[in-house]
DNA sequence: CATTTTAGCTAACACGTGTACGCTCAATGT
DNA sequence: ACATTGAGCGTACACGTGTTAGCTAAAATG
C-alpha cells in the first residue's frame, strides 16, 4: 500500500533535492542554481523537473525547509547535552557551529536568502531564526527566571551575535572556528551578564 | 588639463554605476545583474561596457567600496553628534539605522555580498565592516578606558547585534524600523553593562 | 596640420536558459 | 483483463546572455 510508483517518485524527488544541494557551494549560490544542471545531476531529463515542483523557487522553498529541519535537530542535540550537565552556553555555541561547520550548504543558503532576494525565502529562513529566538526566550524565562522582556532582548541579541558569528565561521579553516567559538562564547556571557546587571537594576534591593 | 575626453568617460562610468545601483532591488540582487541591461540604462552600447570595467565583478567590487565610503561617512556624522553631546550609543545606532532606510540598496549590497558567493566580495566587504569595527575597538579603549582585549570583544559584539538588526530593518516600514533601532540601543547598552561587570571582575577592588 | 589614441558603435557568434508539446510504457484502479 | 493514470523522455522554440572583431569620429599629441 506504500506505492512502488509515489515510492519512486519520492525517490526521485530527493535526488533532485540532494542534487540541487551539491551545487550549492561557496562560488555558486541558489539564485544561479539552473533547473538543467540540477537535473542532469539527478539523472533525469529538464523537462521531468515539472513533474516534481512547479518552479525552481518551489525547489529552493524545500532546501530552506530541509535546512530548517536540521537547525532544529541541532537544538535538541544541544539541549540533550545540557541536560546531562555542562555549561549551556558553551555546548549551544558549540553545536551550532559544529552545524556550521559540517553542514555548510545549507547554513550558508539560510544565511543568504535571509537576506535574499525572494521575499519568500527570506519569510521563510525567518521563520527559521525565529523558532531558534523563541526557545532561547522560552530557557531564559523558565530556568533563569528573568522577566520576558528582558528575556526576548537578551536571546535577540544572542541569536544575532551567534549568526553572525556562523556567518564568519564559513570561510575559516578549523583552527580558526575554534578561535571563533571561544570568542562568541565570551560574548553571549557577556551578554548575560549584562543581562543580569539590568535585572538587579529592576529590582535594587535583593 | 583636466582632459574633456577623460571627464567624459568619467561622466558614463558614473552613470554606469548608478544604472547598476538602479538595478539592485529586493528582487534583484547582483548575481542576477546584466551586463545589457546595465548598459542600456546607462544608454551606451553593451560592448562599450569593457571600455570602463573588465568584468561585471569590477564594476560590483567598485559598488562596494562605495558603500563602504558612504558607512565611513556615516561613522563621520555619528562621530559629530557625539562631540557636540548626547549619547554615543543612541547617535551610532540612529545614524546607522538611518543609513539603512536613505541607503537600501548599498547597504543590501554589502549584507548580501559579506555572505555571497564571490572571494573577492566577500573579502571586499569584510574589509569595510573591521574598519568599522576597529574604529570602535580605538573609541572604547580610548575613550572608555577599556583594556584592548575586552573592547574587541564588546566592539565585535556590538558591530554583530547592530549589523543584524540592521539586516532585519531592510523590510521593515518607518514604524517597525523605529521599533528596532529602540530594541538595538537597548541591546547595544546591554553589552556595555556586560563589559563593565566583566571590567569590574579584572580589578575587583575599585 | 598630421598622426595617434580611444570611447562608443554595429554586427555577429556560440551558448545556456526555461518551458510547451506530445509520446512511451509501467504501475495503478476497477 | 482492460482502461486510466502519470513519471520520464526527446524534440523544438524563443530568448537573453557574455564576448569578439572591426569600424567611426572626435579628442589628444607632437
Amino acid at each position: 500500500m506504500t506505492g512502488i510508483r509515489a515510492q519512486q517518485k519520492e525517490k526521485t524527488r530527493r535526488l533532485l533535492i540532494e542534487a540541487a544541494m551539491n551545487q550549492l557551494s561557496a562560488e555558486h549560490g541558489y539564485a544561479s542554481l539552473s533547473l538543467r544542471e540540477v537535473a542532469r545531476e539527478a539523472g533525469i531529463a529538464p523537462t521531468s523537473f515539472y513533474r516534481h515542483f512547479q518552479n525552481m523557487e518551489e525547489l529552493g522553498l524545500s532546501l530552506v525547509d530541509e535546512g530548517g529541519l536540521a537547525l532544529r535537530q541541532l537544538l535538541r542535540q544541544s539541549r540533550l547535552q545540557i541536560a546531562r550537565g555542562g555549561s549551556i552556553i558553551r555546548s549551544s555555541v558549540t553545536t551550532f557551529m559544529a552545524f556550521v561547520a559540517n553542514q555548510t550548504p545549507i547554513f550558508r543558503l539560510l544565511l543568504q536568502e535571509k537576506s535574499g532576494n525572494s521575499r519568500a525565502f527570506r519569510l521563510a529562513v525567518q521563520r527559521e531564526v525565529d523558532h531558534f529566538t523563541a526557545e532561547l526566550v522560552d530557557y531564559l524565562v523558565a530556568e533563569q527566571h528573568y522577566p520576558r522582556e528582558l528575556a526576548e532582548l537578551q536571546a535577540d541579541a544572542i541569536v544575532r551575535i551567534v549568526f553572525g558569528a556562523g556567518a564568519d565561521a564559513i570561510d575559516a579553516d578549523a583552527t580558526e572556528r575554534q578561535r571563533l567559538t571561544e570568542l562568541t562564547i565570551a560574548q553571549v556571557r557577556m551578554v548575560a551578564r549584562g543581562a543580569d546587571a539590568i535585572r538587579q537594576l529592576g529590582r535594587p534591593t535583593k
